[in-house]
Formats: C-alpha cells, sequence, structure tokens
DNA sequence: TAGCTGGAATGAGCC
DNA sequence: GAGGCTCATTCCAGC
C-alpha cells in the first residue's frame, strides 16, 4: 500500500488502486456494513475538520476485502495513505458494494431503487454531494461558496440545484473521484511560477503564492450545509438517503451528469422524494444518446424530465416549449474580463447599453415564483456544457440588486436567482460574474480534455424548470427550458487585440468569387486580412485564399473586400468555407462561414441571395420558423449591427455568422446563443413523442418534407443512436436503463454521410421546418481551435436540411462510392 | 473599507 | 540556443 515517491503524487496522478491496495484485514475490520453501505454517503459526508485542506475532508476509497471482493467496496474510516517519502495523506475508506433492493429498504414507499427490473449490479450510489468544486477535485462535496464575495441568501424560490440525491457512478468514476481527492492538495500549481506546456496535461508543481480558494478557505470544503440550503424544497437530502439512482445500461455517468440530476425539481410535493415506478425504468423520458463529441448534436432534448431527475448542465435544452419560452432580453456584453481566484471580483457581467442581462420567462402564468439557474458554458463549436475554466461567481455588493444563491452542481457552480411573477418572470443578471480557474489547475483533472488556453470565451447559460401539470405532462413533470448569451470573451488581452467579426454583408456568392463582401467588426487593423479557407473532413487545411481588401472603402470597424475565386469553379454543390479577419500571426477571429454556390444555380434560383452589398444593420432572423423562406435567406447574411466596440443592439453581435436558431420575434432574442428555439414536439420527438404518445401529441408545425411514418422503432433506426459518447463525457448522454430497449438493442452502423458535419437526418429528426435551397447549416471544420466560436451545435441548428437533400447527398456519396473510393462530387 | 476596474509586471512556453 | 512573442497569472494602483 502507499504510493511510492513521486509515483503519480508528483505527475498529478494517484492512482486509485494505490488506495485501494492495503491490508484486507484491516479493511474487514473496519468495515461496518458490506451490504448496505452508501459509499457515496461515506464518501463525502464526514464533517471536514479544521484545517483540512481542499480534498482531504473526506477520505478516498479504498478497497476492502481483496480476497472476497466481488464489485464490493465499502467506506471505511481515513486513513493515513504514505504517498511520498515525506507526505502522508489521510485518505477516506470506501467499499464499493453492490446493493440490491433488497438491501436497502430505499425511501418510504420508495420504489426509487426500483429502475426496471432490478438496478445494475457493479454500481455505485453516490450521494450529490460533489467532490468536483471548481471541477479540480479539490474541493469538497456540497455547495459553498468559493467566492470571496458569497454568502448565503434565502432562498424564497424554488431552485433545483443542489439537491442531496444520489449518485450512480461507475467504478472507474469512483476512482476518478477518489484521485481527485487525493489530488487536490498538490494539484495548485500556478503561473507564471509554475506553467504547463500547452500540450502537456502536467503542470509544473510550483506552489501558488497566494494559493486559491480552495485551499485558503476550509470553510468551502464544509460538506452539505451549502448544500442542504441550496436545494430545492423537500430534496431527498433530508432524507438522507439516496433518492434515485439513474440507471444506466452502456453509459457511465458522468459527475457532471450526475449531479444535475440530483438537482431536485422546483416541485416541492413530498411525492417528488419518491419515484414513480418507471415503466421502462427510464428517468428521462426522452434523451438520444449524443453524436460523437465535437459533431453538432441534432436537437436538444426534451426539455420534460422527472421532477426528480433533471437534466444536467451539458444536455442541450430548447429555450421554448408549448408556450413557455426563455429568453434573454439584453444581451452581456461580448467581453467581460473575468477575475482569478488571487484577484478581488471584477463585477456582474454587464449588459453593451449599460446595465446588466435581463432574462426572461414568457409564457408562464402561475403565481409560484421558479429559480433561474445561472452558470458559465462554453463557446465553441460543440454544444454548450459548463465551462471548465469558468465558474460563475456571485456578485454582492450595495448596487446588487438581485438577490442570488449559490449552489454547485457537478463541479458546476450556478446561481439561482428568482423568477417573480411580480417581475413578470424577469430577472437582471446583475449579481453574476465570471471566475477564471486556472488552467493548471483543471487540466489536471482526470478525464479533462479542454485546454484552458486560449479558451477564453464562454457563454452565460440560463436555465429554468417549470413544474408542468396535465395535459401539457403528467404530474411531476418539470419542463428544462434554457437559453445561453452570446459569446463572452473573458480575457483581458484578446477583447483589445483580437479582430472581432461581427457582420458580414453576404453569406454565399459565386464560386468565381468577385463579389463585395463588407466585413464588420472590430479590432480591424489597416493591414487586417480577410481570409477564406476550407478544411477537409480531416481537418487539414485544403484550401485558403486571402480576399483583397479595398482599403480605401474600409475602416476600423468595416473591412470592405473581395470575395475570392474558389479553387474549383466546376463543382456542383454548393461548397462551405470559412473566412475569418486577421490582425497578423494568432490575431485571428472566428470563423464563419461562407459558401460558394456553383455556378449552375448563379441565376437559377431567384431565392439564392443576391450578392449585393446588403446593410450592417439588419436583424438576424430565426431561420427556422414561421418566417418566408426569402426572408430567412436574406436575415441569413446579415448580423446584426454593432457600430462600436462593445456598443451593440440588445440581442448582441453573433460572433458566428451560420444559421442560429435565434427567435425573430422580436430583437431581443438571443440569437447566436445556443436556443434550441421553438422545438415543440416535432422537435422533440427525438423519443419523446415516442414515449407518450396518446397524451402528448405532437404538435406545431407540419414538417413538410418529412411524413415521418410510423417506426415501430424508430430510435434502433435513428442515426442518434451513436454509441460513441463524449470523451469528456463518457457518461453522460446515454442515460438510458438497462430495460431500455434503446440501451439494450445493439446499435445501427451510422449512415454515412458525405457531409462530416451534417449527419443524415432522418425524417423523424428534423427539428425544424427546413427550408429549401442552400442555406441549411453549412458542414463545419474540423478544427476546433480555427473554428473557435464557429457554430455547430452550438451556434446553429444542423437541422437545416431537407430531407431530399439528406437523399441527395446519400445517394451521390453512394454513387461516388460506386464509381470509386475519391470520387469526390467535388472534383478537384 | 471593500469592491471594482484598468493596467502592467512576471515568467513559462512557443516560434 | 537566443531572442522575441504570446499567453496566463498575479500584482498594483486608482476610483
Amino acid at each position: 500500500m502507499g504510493a511510492a515517491p513521486g509515483s503519480g503524487w508528483e505527475e498529478g496522478e494517484f492512482e486509485f488502486k494505490l488506495v485501494f491496495e492495503e491490508d484486507p484485514q484491516e479493511a474487514a475490520g473496519a468495515a461496518p456494513d458490506l451490504s448496505s453501505t452508501h459509499i457515496g454517503q461515506m464518501i463525502t459526508s464526514p464533517s471536514p475538520s479544521a484545517g483540512q485542506r481542499a480534498g482531504m475532508h473526506s477520505p478516498p476509497p479504498r478497497r476492502a476485502l481483496v480476497r472476497e471482493f466481488s464489485g464490493t467496496y465499502e467506506s471505511l474510516p481515513a486513513r493515513s495513505v504514505q504517498v511520498s517519502e515525506s507526505r502522508v495523506l489521510e485518505c477516506p475508506s470506501i467499499q464499493i458494494t453492490t446493493i440490491s433492493p433488497e438491501d436497502d429498504p430505499g425511501p418510504p414507499g420508495g420504489s426509487y431503487w426500483d429502475t426496471g427490473g432490478g438496478w445494475d449490479r457493479e454500481r455505485l450510489y453516490l450521494p450529490l454531494l460533489d467532490p468536483f468544486c471548481y471541477r479540480d477535485g479539490g474541493m469538497g462535496a456540497g455547495s459553498l461558496s468559493p467566492s470571496p464575495a458569497s454568502s448565503p441568501s434565502s432562498r424564497g424560490w424554488l431552485s433545483p440545484a443542489s439537491s442531496c440525491d444520489s449518485l450512480l457512478v461507475e467504478e472507474e468514476e469512483l476512482n476518478e473521484a477518489t484521485a481527485h481527492f487525493c489530488l487536490s492538495p498538490s494539484s495548485r500549481p500556478t503561473s507564471p511560477g509554475g506553467k504547463k506546456r500547452r500540450n502537456s496535461p502536467l503542470a509544473s508543481p510550483c506552489t501558488s503564492r497566494r494559493g486559491s480558494y480552495s485551499e485558503e478557505n476550509p470553510a468551502l470544503l464544509e460538506v452539505g450545509e451549502n448544500a442542504g440550503q441550496s436545494q430545492g424544497p423537500a430534496s431527498s437530502c433530508e432524507l438522507s438517503i439516496p433518492q434515485k439512482a439513474r440507471k444506466t445500461s452502456l453509459e457511465q455517468v458522468s459527475s457532471r451528469d450526475v449531479d444535475s440530476e440530483q438537482s431536485t425539481g422546483p416541485l416541492s410535493e413530498p411525492v417528488q422524494l419518491r419515484r414513480d415506478p418507471p415503466p421502462v425504468g427510464m428517468d428521462y423520458l426522452s434523451v438520444p444518446p449524443a453524436l460523437g463529441w465535437g459533431r453538432t448534436r441534432a436537437s436538444a432534448h426534451s426539455p420534460i424530465f422527472r421532477s426528480n431527475a433533471l437534466p444536467p448542465l451539458d444536455w442541450p435544452l430548447p429555450c421554448q416549449f408549448d408556450q413557455y419560452d426563455l429568453r434573454i432580453e439584453v444581451q452581456p456584453r461580448p467581453h467581460h474580463r473575468a477575475h482569478y481566484e488571487t484577484e478581488g471580483s471584477r463585477g456582474a457581467v454587464k449588459a453593451s447599453p449599460g446595465g446588466h442581462p435581463v432574462v426572461k420567462l414568457v409564457g408562464y402564468t402561475e403565481r409560484q415564483p421558479l429559480s433561474l439557474q445561472v452558470f458559465v458554458g462554453t463557446a465553441d463549436d460543440r454544444s454548450i456544457r459548463p465551462h471548465p475554466f469558468y465558474q460563475i461567481h456571485r456578485v454582492t455588493g450595495k448596487m446588487v440588486g438581485t438577490a442570488s444563491q449559490e449552489s454547485m452542481q457537478a463541479g458546476t457552480k450556478l446561481l439561482d436567482i428568482p423568477l417573480n411573477p411580480e417581475n413578470n418572470m424577469t430577472a437582471l443578471i446583475d449579481c453574476a460574474g465570471i471566475l477564471k480557474l486556472r488552467n493548471s489547475d483543471i487540466e489536471l483533472r482526470k478525464g479533462e480534455t479542454d485546454v484552458g488556453r486560449k479558451n477564453t470565451r464562454v457563454r452565460l447559460v440560463f436555465r429554468t424548470h417549470l413544474p408542468l401539470a396535465p395535459p401539457i405532462a403528467p404530474p411531476g413533470r418539470v419542463l428544462a427550458l434554457q437559453v445561453a448569451s452570446l459569446p463572452i470573451e473573458c480575457s483581458q488581452r484578446s477583447a483589445q487585440e483580437l479582430p472581432v467579426v461581427e457582420s458580414i454583408s453576404l453569406s454565399s456568392c459565386s464560386v468565381e468569387g468577385g463579389e463585395e463582401l463588407l466585413v464588420g467588426g472590430t479590432n480591424f487593423l489597416p493591414a487586417s486580412k480577410v481570409v477564406f479557407m476550407e478544411r477537409g473532413s480531416d481537418g487539414k487545411l485544403q484550401w485558403e485564399e486571402e480576399a483583397h481588401v479595398d482599403r480605401d472603402k474600409s475602416t476600423e470597424c468595416v473591412l470592405c473586400v473581395r470575395v475570392p475565386a474558389y479553387s474549383d469553379l466546376s463543382v456542383n454543390q454548393p461548397v462551405s468555407v470559412c473566412l475569418y479577419v486577421s490582425n497578423g500571426k494568432r490575431k485571428r477571429s472566428s470563423t464563419h462561414c461562407f459558401k460558394y454556390l456553383p455556378i449552375m444555380f448563379k441565376e437559377e434560383d431567384p431565392l439564392l441571395p443576391r450578392p449585393s452589398l446588403l446593410p450592417l444593420e439588419g436583424v438576424t432572423h430565426c431561420p427556422v420558423r414561421d418566417r418566408p423562406l426569402a426572408d430567412d435567406r436574406l436575415a441569413l447574411f446579415q448580423l446584426p449591427p454593432y457600430p462600436s466596440e462593445f456598443s451593440y443592439a440588445p440581442q448582441g453581435y453573433q460572433d458566428d455568422f451560420c444559421p442560429k436558431p435565434e427567435c425573430p420575434e422580436d430583437g431581443s432574442r438571443s440569437h447566436g446563443a445556443l436556443n434550441e428555439r421553438n422545438p415543440s414536439f416535432e422537435s422533440l420527438e427525438l423519443g419523446f413523442t415516442e414515449l407518450l404518445p396518446p397524451l402528448y401529441p405532437p404538435r406545431g408545425v407540419q414538417r413538410p418534407s418529412s411524413p415521418a411514418p410510423p417506426s415501430p422503432s424508430p430510435w434502433l433506426d435513428s442515426p442518434y443512436l451513436s454509441s460513441s459518447p463524449s470523451p469528456s463525457h463518457s457518461s453522460s448522454l446515454s442515460p438510458f436503463p438497462a430495460s431500455s430497449p434503446i440501451s439494450t438493442s445493439p446499435l445501427p452502423p451510422l449512415p454515412h454521410s458525405p457531409y462530416p458535419h451534417c449527419p443524415p437526418y432522418p425524417q423523424e429528426m428534423c427539428s425544424y421546418p427546413p427550408y429549401e435551397g442552400w442555406e441549411h447549416q453549412a458542414p463545419l471544420p474540423e478544427d476546433t481551435e480555427e473554428q473557435e466560436g464557429q457554430l455547430g451545435f452550438s451556434g446553429a441548428p444542423p437541422m437545416h436540411i431537407t430531407l431530399e437533400e439528406v437523399n441527395e447527398f446519400i445517394g451521390e456519396d453512394i454513387r461516388a462510392f460506386q464509381t470509386g473510393p475519391h470520387t469526390d462530387s467535388r472534383p478537384g
């Protein structure tokens, strides 16, 4: 037992097995109960003693009975583990134990163990207390505020955050958790003294001059106190027993997901504590497994969940459902300098016209206040998820008029802000700052795949949970809506130096080029270049061409360029490329989509955009709903106006040009944000309508081109049944229980798509009425760095493709395959 | 006095 | 390997 000096500890790795390997007798002697111990509780429940350091408040698990091990671990009293010659850590001991429903009586009347045919052995039930505070595992569970300005506040509204539900984790994840427990004391390499290589996950083991809050504030490690405060009413925490266990089969459950799941819904009824015996053992009504991470996810998940099984934070959710509509009335500024733990607060995120962002829930007529959750999400091309390097920060002070409550959910800090009917369900977000976590800390996290360097763009994500009542949904259901802001640049320097493209006057033109294109934005220099480029499906640069800039017509806010001709004039399909503004090496704007049209289309389709100059002023419309086709197309060509730096319309700027599912009704839409607008039941048929057929028939717009013949098993035919989970959230996206036919059935091979970023969407998967023509979502480049802030799922609905186009693509691909392995439909 | 804000120093890593 | 540059992080000062 014990780690050899430097074996792991020095490199930020402390293997779980090192903790487990111990004297079985010792473990046995300390084992109080093998059958019913909920290790998670034992992991996180110990009250931290004063002076305990981050991650040391709760002992990591150890293997209890090696010789009798049969998938069983048990929480054991803390013990000392020598991790080096000079360091001895007090680590917890846990025992993973298989608990059958017979072993555990469950809650009163409890059916929460009932996951449909018995729950999966080999799994652990953990309480919701999250060991990954700030995601670096250094902080203890619970939801205590690392913010120096934070303080508990009363909660007069319903908040789903931070309940004390149980967790279901894999052993592997437990290992990870344990590793984090043990890692935390040394996981504070700092900069500038201890920077890591850009491509190395290992940070220098230097010590911060000031440390971090997680180190300096042992109170932050206290468990449960704030969690109890912040949780919704009548959470299972009061029972101190696992409320539920999400049964999964093929998947794992990530900490984020798990924790989200623990969140209690806004319902306060005691019935919420109990789980209705799920007929198929499902907590989620309709959740398609994720597409490949890094790909655009097809659509938001169903926003309706059980009240005790709210969606994880990394699940895409619509911002509108039925009459309910969560919208950002006032967008935050595109730049906010986040503060480090070592700094004082840099204040709340502000809105560009002054003031602060405003979020409103439309369509809610009940008198019961709700809670609006705010967290910091990513702003890259992938679906929005909690940003690993940033956390929301509760700002307090005399200038802050909005009450808020901090909580933790799967390592992500949330702010709960009341949505009161008295305020017309409008919340002024004047209490939300952004905290920057040190890259080295986060990158040390096991399983963290993102790199912090230059990953400085975030979004504010707002989420609320509405209790639904029949006939909208069965009792006990909660509607989860989410809306994300436009990207916010959080670095100090970038906003001052990097060019920002806010609008372009043209989204497409003939492959011959030559059209005049106005690029609006900020930080343009006389030497700024506009570069068109194309990347292949492998992410490699295939073509790059610099556009000629008319300096006479260009200003610091507008670049007037000529669209260069495409490399291949004989293409017979639209070609999506990217353009960006470069102020020099490493000073590039985010990329924006541009489409080259085949010559054959140039004069055939009257609906095709005219390549004449369009004014930069305008409103970006939602291309997916209730819009005349021509309007939509025209609307796609432009971005909202931003006449001056950080001065933009309430709707904010659209960082990514490609069409996004913003809403067109008014200018207050948070276009550009990840708004799965108006999914309706149509778009939620990713299982939802299959599971709730008679009572909740699909409604909304009939898909014009997708009659959607009934399929006895549409899921099994769905390309969304990807078996490749997120690399960083390997378990978050397949919450189906073993009893679910989805999870137990072999997944069909994914239909091959000739467009790597445009999976072939079958009829059932078309969320929005597709519009014809070529203005559907363009394929996205692979290169994530280049497409930083580019669309993807976070930026654009990948559903803008008609069935005919899908068939066309597939057909062409098949033909291409038949004629030759590399007979591209786009010669050249 | 605490919090907010802007600027800049520092140092590691990259080119 | 040196030097310049970029970037992340920290510190300082003014309001």
